[in-house]
DNA sequence: TATTTAACTTGCAAATAACAAGTAAAATAG
DNA sequence: CTATTTTACTTGTTATTTGCAAGTTAAATA
C-alpha cells in the first residue's frame, strides 16, 4: 500500500500546497495570471468573479510573500504595479492544467475551447511548456 | 498568445475546480483518502490537522454532494460509515501529485519520502495509476 | 493647477469557522 | 437483557474572515 506515515511525511506537501491552492481567490488570481493575461490590480478586480478590493489586496500580498508573484512598478505608468508569476508561480502551471482537465472531464457545465482540450489530451507537457514560455516572454 | 476570452471559456474549469480544490479542508480530506488510507469519520478527525467536527461533517457532505466521495454503511460495524473516492474523486489523483511535486520542489520544509519523490519524477503516470489501482482495490 | 486614474485602505455588517459540549444509534461487556 | 462504550454526527456560542461601500493617496494627464 502506498501510505503516508506521520514520520515519513513530516513536512506534508499537501498541507503546504493547500496554503496556496486551498484558497478559492488565490486559484482565480493564478488563473487570471496564467490564462487571461492579467497584470494590473484592476485586471483582477474586474475579472468578473466579483472579488472585493480588500480581499484582492490581501491575496496579492500573500502570494507575493510566498514568492509566487512579484509586484513591480509599471515603467510606463508609475502609479501602476505589474503583477507577474515568479518561477515558483510558473511551477503551478502543470497543476492548473490537471485541474482544467479534471473539470473538463467531470463537470458538464465546463466548456474548454476544443483546441485547448485537444492539446491537453495529446501533449500536456508541451502545452505546459508553451504556456510557461509565453508567460516568461511577456514578463 | 494562449488566452482565455470570456466567450470561449464560459463554464470556466478553474472556477469549477476551485469549488473543491480551492478549499483547505477539502484538500486535506482528499489527501487522507488518497495517501493515508482514511475511511472513517474519526480517521479524518484525528488526522492531526485539527479539523472541527462540524466543519468535517460539512465538507464530507459537500464532497458527497459533488460526487467526489461516497458514504456507505460499514458492513462490519453498522454505526460506522465508510467514506471512499468515486471515479470522479480518483480523477483528482494526478492533480494532487502535481501539487506534491510542486511543494517538494519549492518548499524547503516539505519532506517527501525519497522513493515517492523518485517515482514522481521518473514515472508520474505509472505512480498515479498505481495509487488509483490500490484505492480501487481497497474500496 | 485641477481633474482623473490606479492602487489600495478603512469601517462595518454578514457569513463562516473554531471550540466545547451534547445527542443518537448501534455494538460490546457484564 | 441491561449498562456501558463506540462512532458519527449536531447544537450553541464565540472568534475570525469575508463582502460591501466608501474613502485615501500618489502619480499622470488635461
Amino acid at each position: 500500500m502506498t501510505k503516508k506515515t506521520s514520520t515519513e511525511w513530516h513536512g506534508c506537501p499537501i498541507r503546504y500546497g493547500a496554503s496556496i491552492f486551498g484558497d478559492n481567490w488565490c486559484l482565480l488570481i493564478l488563473r487570471d495570471l496564467m490564462f487571461k493575461s492579467a497584470r494590473h490590480y484592476a485586471d483582477f478586480l474586474n475579472a468578473g468573479e466579483g472579488i472585493a478590493s480588500n480581499i484582492l489586496a490581501a491575496r496579492l500580498e500573500r502570494l507575493e510573500a510566498e514568492g509566487i508573484i512579484t509586484k513591480l512598478r509599471d515603467p510606463d505608468h508609475g502609479v501602476r504595479r505589474i503583477y507577474a508569476l515568479t518561477d515558483k508561480g510558473l511551477g503551478l502551471v502543470p497543476a492548473m492544467l490537471e485541474i482544467i482537465d479534471w473539470s473538463e472531464t467531470w463537470d458538464t457545465q465546463t466548456e474548454v475551447p476544443t483546441e485547448f482540450a485537444e492539446a491537453l489530451r495529446t501533449d500536456r507537457r508541451a502545452l505546459a511548456e508553451k504556456i510557461t514560455a509565453e508567460l516568461i516572454a511577456a514578463r
